[in-house]
DNA sequence: CAAATAATAAAACAAACGTTCAATTAATTC
DNA sequence: GAATTAATTGAACGTTTGTTTTATTATTTG
């Protein structure tokens, strides 16, 4: 009826934390509990208004640091180079590796938007904005250096997100196919939509995306 | 405190599904209340009772007559030609038409499928197959007849499809794009995408979708 | 115009919700 | 080993939830 033994406020938090994405990603913000979420951690509801003052400020901070997260993973894997081509080709593969890896945060982060406040909803917006940016910069380049052909650099962003973010909704570890194979199918496809291609300068034109495929 | 003057069972029918539609694609489904939507249609919630016996039996109704609505289109939008660019050209104006002219509906189809009880969740699934095995079929003609440059045509068909359904997350009508220029554009991004080409018969390869866009 | 039917309101139900509070025990500090 | 702090329980609070029941009124039918 108390505190119980071996008890750790660091581990029930991080605890609180995955069993919340899990239970966030399969049932919703809404239909999740607070009970349901204590019983899961093993622990009684009460509990976990130590961590967490309001069920709306625990989903806020999962979102929050799995945007945070999402820019880190950025920030470390962009590459140095100008080229726009193999800078695309690093976005693509971070994000996609990215969005398998955290499936229920990322679900979480795209499906539960509504249920925040006003201004919380802004400050994850805008987070989202800036790494968004971030591909159309790399796009914009490449229609300013020549060697993407794009229509229009905004839509095309927004289309290649979506599409790369939807392997989440299929995508299952184990099946048909491997993580490495949906990255190079993902990364041609991509090079192909933007029109990549590179100059080889005898006039010939080449597609990108047979490279990027050796090194995915 | 009971009939009211001019109270007309198929239209307060018609007006709870607009109704619902609109608020559970704003709220979510969980997020909102039975009372909620009574207020909006302008009745008390016990009269919601008549049409629909329980929640889920309204949530489940408005997603199969929208996946019915999606399927019909398709039906009445597909040609009789075997070409497979232009079934695929076909297929994807249908698709964004669709889904741009019911946002929200799509929205509930696509966000509160975890709501469902099993059978239903399968049944409502078992629709959305029947309808992307129509455009597997397409790629796949597509690639057999050369025409199409394809890695996995399961995994091109689901990338396709979400880059399609994505529209409606970004698009709002009346703003920097019209209706006829983003159509344009995924036609033209999808086309570069499944690697569409026609064999003139001189060698010489051109895209398909320099033509589509002509009739977008 | 009376009888039957359709459409609603009003009130109530038990269950579940997020959250708070006081009490209690484990671990840590001095 | 006593005092302090950390972690948790159990019970309770007021609301809100989906849903049911009953009564009441508008409309349609004969």
């Amino acid at each position: 009826m108390a505190r119980t033994t071996g008890s750790d406020g660091e581990k029930t938090e991080a605890a609180v934390r995955e069993a919340a994405v899990s239970l966030i990603a399969r049932f919703g913000y809404e239909a999740m509990s607070m009970r349901q979420l204590a019983a899961e951690v093993g622990v009684q509801a009460a509990a976990l208004y130590r961590y967490f003052p309001t069920k709306e400020d625990l989903l806020f901070t999962l979102m929050r640091e799995h945007m945070e997260g999402l820019s880190a993973a950025w920030e470390a894997a962009r590459p140095t180079t100008a080229d726009p081509a193999r800078r695309l080709a690093a976005y693509v593969r971070n994000h996609i590796a990215f969005h398998i890896e955290r499936r229920h945060a990322t679900h979480v982060s795209n499906m539960e938007l509504r249920s925040l406040s006003h201004e919380r909803l802004t400050q994850i917006l805008r987070m989202r904005t800036a790494y968004e940016k971030e591909l159309r910069a790399v796009l914009r380049d490449g229609v300013e250096t020549g060697v993407f052909d794009i229509d229009d650099t905004g839509l095309t962003a927004m289309a290649l997100i979506q599409m790369m973010t939807g392997v989440i909704v299929w995508f299952r570890p184990g099946e048909r196919l491997s993580v490495a194979e949906v990255t190079a199918s993902y990364l041609s496809m991509t090079m192909r939509l933007v029109g990549a291609r590179i100059d080889t300068g005898t006039g010939e034109e080449r597609h990108v995306h047979e490279h990027a495929q050796l090194r995915a």
